[in-house]
DNA sequence: GTCTATATTGGGATAGAC
DNA sequence: GTCTATCCCAATATAGAC
């Protein structure tokens, strides 16, 4: 009868447990500066399964970020159909909630967010396909909502604050950390600052007709 | 008679050349993943030249950042000096472009802005010593001169939102090169969105009894 | 699917001649 | 200050036994 031990290294989890380990690696100190001995001495894990699990360490960064990134966009989408489901006009801080809460949902800034912060520093080849794959499609989404809630901005001027927004996020995330000297206020508040942050420079230029809902 | 010929290599400006070149390659690659050798080669100097210049890979990095910092801290500071020294009210909008301009003055999006947008992906050890010795005390100024313009706001909620003007500056820089697809404005009218962007998220909560010079 | 052992390459750094 | 040559280590990746 098997008593309820603590989980095998031989059993299946031992890609689950490369995943975790990468993740936690790679958001400490970014892609290039990991090495797969690391993770999987982290991991527990002979470092051949590595490979054999993900094929190489970029197929590795895939898999981690594809992991995450998956519910992140199920989420995302669900939260902005219903807003645009709902009676009522398109309010702009409701969109950002809408793709702020999934990227932070339950965790706190040690792990996936602080990966994402990280990846833009590596060469473009590396992170153009996982970008365009894993994040362009939700975005533009929310670009295209944005552009009903705020009809007076040009595409241009849009994709642009949208990139501010992304921006902002990410070098909150960094500075949620270690990095942050100084600054240490819980991550939900920090969020809620951004959160205030973005919707009036995305607002800015609008008529003020909002909050007619 | 020395004629004016093209600088040859065996001169002293080997210092110099080694600088540029490991600026353009941490620029389009990152440190991590670029090698003193590449470096060394695209400067055409000896791999052993740049090591006595500099001492070691992290040495270069922290001479490329400082022989570029140095004169936008200047720059900056004398900005914002003068803002502070003119009468009237402080304004947002012109403390932030006190902040911008010279972090573009002069050059494209292919040089130091983008180490400074990728170095943030390296470990916390590598860069922090660098963050807070180049940039941290023209820093305190700028929010310090914040403070004085938006006196409504906490020094919490001021630090949150420099950082997040400076995650959207750094943001902006990469998606002005090879990774921005679709948004190809040119680098000064995307400073110029930034500039809305970030004074207005900078305004906001604020009574709106500015533009009273 | 997991391990040992290893192939192979590349990179940081230095010694020592010039 | 510059060069050649080299040391030494770390890294990715794979072959092949189990």
């Amino acid at each position: 009868m098997p008593t309820n031990q603590p989980p095998t290294n031989t059993a299946d989890n031992t890609r689950a447990r490369i995943l975790l380990a990468a993740e936690a690696l790679f958001a400490e100190q970014g892609y290039a500066a990991t090495s797969v001995r690391a993770i999987a001495t982290a991991a527990d894990v002979n470092l051949a399964a590595a490979h054999y699990h993900f094929g190489s360490k970029q197929g590795l960064l895939v898999a981690v970020i594809h992991e995450r990134a998956t519910p992140i966009n199920t989420h995302r989408l669900q939260a902005l159909t219903e807003l645009e489901s709902q009676p009522g006009e398109l309010q702009v801080d409701a969109i950002m909630m809408a793709f702020f809460a999934p990227f932070v949902s339950g965790e706190l800034s040690e792990g996936f967010p602080r990966v994402m912060a990280r990846i833009f520093g590596e060469p473009d080849e590396l992170i153009r396909p996982i970008i365009e794959t894993e994040f362009l499609p939700v975005t533009r989404r929310f670009i295209a909502a944005l552009h009903v809630a705020l009809p007076g901005l040009s595409g241009d001027e849009l994709a642009w604050r949208f990139h501010f927004v992304v921006g902002a996020m990410l070098h909150l995330v960094m500075f949620s950390g270690p990095l942050g000297g100084g600054t240490k206020a819980s991550v939900s508040s920090a969020f809620q600052h951004l959160q205030a942050f973005v919707v009036a420079g995305l607002l800015d230029g609008q008529q003020s007709a909002i909050r007619s809902s």
